[in-house]
DNA sequence: CTGAAAGCGCTTACAG
DNA sequence: CTGAAAGCGCTTACAG
C-alpha cells in the first residue's frame, strides 16, 4: 500500500476498494498514524484554518461574538476548522495582522470583527481569493453580519422619552477614533435624529466622547453629572460604559433611575446582572452566522456580499 | 539569487554578504513578497504557533487568562507565534483537541488551562518532543502556573470566621465532575479545615455542589436559604457562582451582607462591579507566565517541570 | 483500482 | 559567500 493509497483512502476517494481500504484502515489504526496537517495544506494549497481578527478580544461583547464563531466553526467541515486568534490591542496591529494573515495559504479565510477594512486590503484578499466575511462592520463588497446601529439609536431615544425624559445625555466613542470604529457614531445619529423629531435638541453640553471603556465611562459621567443643569438621562453607546456611568452615580450619591436614567448597548451578561436597560443585539448568534457564511465562501465559493442585519430589542431593567 | 538566498536573507543568515543581501530585500519589497508559513513549517519540522487549550473560553476567569498569553505571545520571537484555540465545552472534546493538536508540527507547544491532563497524554508529548505547560492544573511532570487553592480555601474562612460568622456555607463544583476540575475541591478543604482548627464543622447541610455557572448558583443559594436555619455566610467557590448566590439573595430578600455574608473566588471583574468580597487570584499575569513558559521550553528547550505559584490575597468589598 | 512520480514552497547540508 | 539539489509529508494527474 503506497503512500497515494493511504492519502485516499484517509481522505474517502471512492477510488480505493474496499478489502484494501479495510487493510489501510487497519494499519492506521493500529499504528496510530496521523496525518501531517501542514503538508497536506501545502500540497493541497488550501488551510484548514480560518483567521479571526478581533480588537479587546477580552471585551465581552467581542467574547459573545467570538463564543458563536467557535462553537460553529468546530461543527463544520468533517474536521472542523481550526482557529487562528488575531487580537487587536493597539492601532497599528490591524494593519500587521491583516497582513501576516493574508499570507497566502495561512488560512482559508477571515473573519474580521468591528475593524473596518480598506479596498486596498479587499483587493489584496480578492488577489489571493481568500475568502473574507464582517461581521459588526460593514462594507459592500464584503458578506457580512450588523445590526442597525441607526435604529439601535433611536429605539434608544423613544425609550426615553416614552419615560417622560426631555433632558437626554450622550455618551460614546470620540466620532474618529484611532481603530475606525463607528458603532458609536451610527448610534448617535440616530439617537439624536430621534430626539430631534420629538422636538428635542441633543446639546453639544450633553455629550461626551472617549475610550469606549469603563473607567472612561465613569469619567465622562461624573462630568455630565457635575454640570449646573445635569441631564435626567444618559445613553451610553455600549454596556460596559453605561456601567462606567452607574459607577459614577453610585459615587456621586446619584439615585438610578430616581434623578438619572441610565441606558446601554449590546446587552452583554454584565447588563443583566446590574439591572441596566439596554439595546439588546444577538452577539452569539451573529457570531454563527458569520462562522455559517465563512464556510459557505471557503467551501462552496459563496462570495455574495450580502448583508445580514440582525434584530435590535429594547430591554428594559431597572435603570430606566 | 537563488531561492537558497532569498531564504537566507528573510532568516538573518549571516552567511550572506551585505550587497546581495539589499539587493534580495529590494526586491522582496518591491514585489511584496511574503514567505509561506506553511511550507516553513514543514519543512522547519516546527510550527509557529502555538495551541492554546481551553474549557468555556468565554467564561471570564478563562478570557482574563488568555489576554495575559495573547499579549505575551504576541511580542515573543521576531516573528511572534500564532493561537490556535481550542475550546472545551464538552468533556469529550478535551481528549479530541488533546490528539489533534498533538498532531506532528500542527504547534509548537500546547499551553493546557484549567484542564487535567493523563500520564499517557504526557507520554505522547514527550515522545513528539512537544513542549507543553500547564496554567490552573498541576502535574508533576510539566511546568505549571498555578494557585494553591487549599490556602486560598482557608483564607476565606478565617475572613469569614474573623466576621463574626459561625454557621458558614460552601458552594462549589461537585467534588468529582465529568471535566476532572479540582479547584473547587481543593478550596472545600482548606476551607473546611480552616473551620474545623476554629472548632466549626463544615456540616453537610450547608454544603451544595453543581455545574459552575450562575444560574445554578443560584439555584443552590435558593436551597441553602431555605433551610429551617439558614447560614449567615456562604462562600461560593468562584465569582460566577458568587454572583449566583446574590441574585437568590435578591430574589428572596434577603439581604447582604447583613443577613447573609458571601464571598467568591477569582476576583473577575464582575466582582468589582457588583461588590462582591473575593479571592483574588492574578488572572491576567498567570496568562502571561505561562506563556513565558512555553517560550522558554520551545525556544531554549527548557523543560523543568517547574511549579509557579501565584499569591492569593483577600480583596473585601461590600457583600462580607 | 493502485502505484510511481512530480509538485506544493520552503530550508540547509554540500560543493564550489 | 552562493547555488543546485534533496527533503519535509502530503495530493493527484498519469500510466498501467
Amino acid at each position: 500500500m503506497s503512500a497515494a493509497t493511504v492519502s485516499r483512502v484517509l481522505n474517502d476517494s471512492p477510488l480505493v476498494v474496499e478489502p484494501t481500504r479495510a487493510r489501510v484502515q487497519a494499519a492506521v489504526d493500529e499504528l496510530g498514524y496521523r496525518m501531517n496537517a501542514t503538508a497536506r495544506t501545502l500540497s493541497l494549497g488550501r488551510s484548514t484554518a480560518v483567521g479571526v481578527l478581533v480588537p479587546f478580544f477580552t471585551t465581552h461583547s467581542a467574547v459573545e461574538r467570538l463564543r458563536g464563531v467557535v462553537a460553529r466553526l468546530a461543527r463544520h467541515g468533517q474536521r472542523g476548522y481550526d482557529l487562528l486568534l488575531f487580537d487587536v490591542e493597539a492601532p497599528e496591529q490591524r494593519a500587521d495582522a491583516m497582513r501576516d494573515l493574508a499570507d497566502r495559504n495561512r488560512v482559508a479565510g477571515l473573519l474580521i470583527v468591528s475593524l473596518p477594512i480598506y479596498d486596498h486590503e479587499i483587493d489584496a484578499l480578492q488577489r489571493d481569493d481568500l475568502p473574507a466575511v464582517l461581521l459588526d462592520v460593514t462594507h459592500p463588497r464584503l458578506p457580512r453580519v450588523v445590526v442597525d446601529n441607526v435604529h439601535g439609536g433611536e429605539l434608544a431615544a423613544e425609550h426615553l422619552l416614552a419615560k417622560g425624559h426631555s433632558r437626554i445625555a450622550f455618551l460614546g466613542d470620540h466620532p474618529t477614533n484611532e481603530y475606525g470604529f463607528t458603532s458609536s457614531e451610527d448610534r448617535r445619529r440616530g439617537f439624536g435624529a430621534a430626539l430631534e423629531r420629538a422636538g428635542i435638541r441633543l446639546e453639544p453640553a450633553l455629550e461626551r466622547f472617549g475610550h469606549p471603556d469603563r473607567d472612561e465611562g465613569e469619567t465622562l459621567a461624573r462630568s455630565l453629572l457635575a454640570q449646573p443643569s445635569p441631564p435626567t438621562a444618559i445613553f451610553a453607546a455600549s454596556d460596559v460604559q453605561a456601567i462606567g456611568v452607574l459607577k459614577a452615580c453610585e459615587a456621586l450619591g446619584v439615585r438610578v433611575p430616581e434623578d438619572v436614567a441610565v441606558m446601554g448597548f449590546d446587552d452583554v451578561d454584565l447588563a443583566e446582572i446590574v439591572g441596566l436597560t439596554t439595546i439588546r443585539q444577538p452577539l452569539r448568534e451573529s457570531g454563527g452566522l458569520a462562522a455559517d457564511l465563512l464556510v459557505a465562501a471557503i467551501e462552496h465559493g459563496v462570495h455574495d456580499p450580502v448583508e445580514e442585519v440582525q434584530a435590535l430589542t429594547v430591554v428594559e431593567r431597572r435603570t430606566t
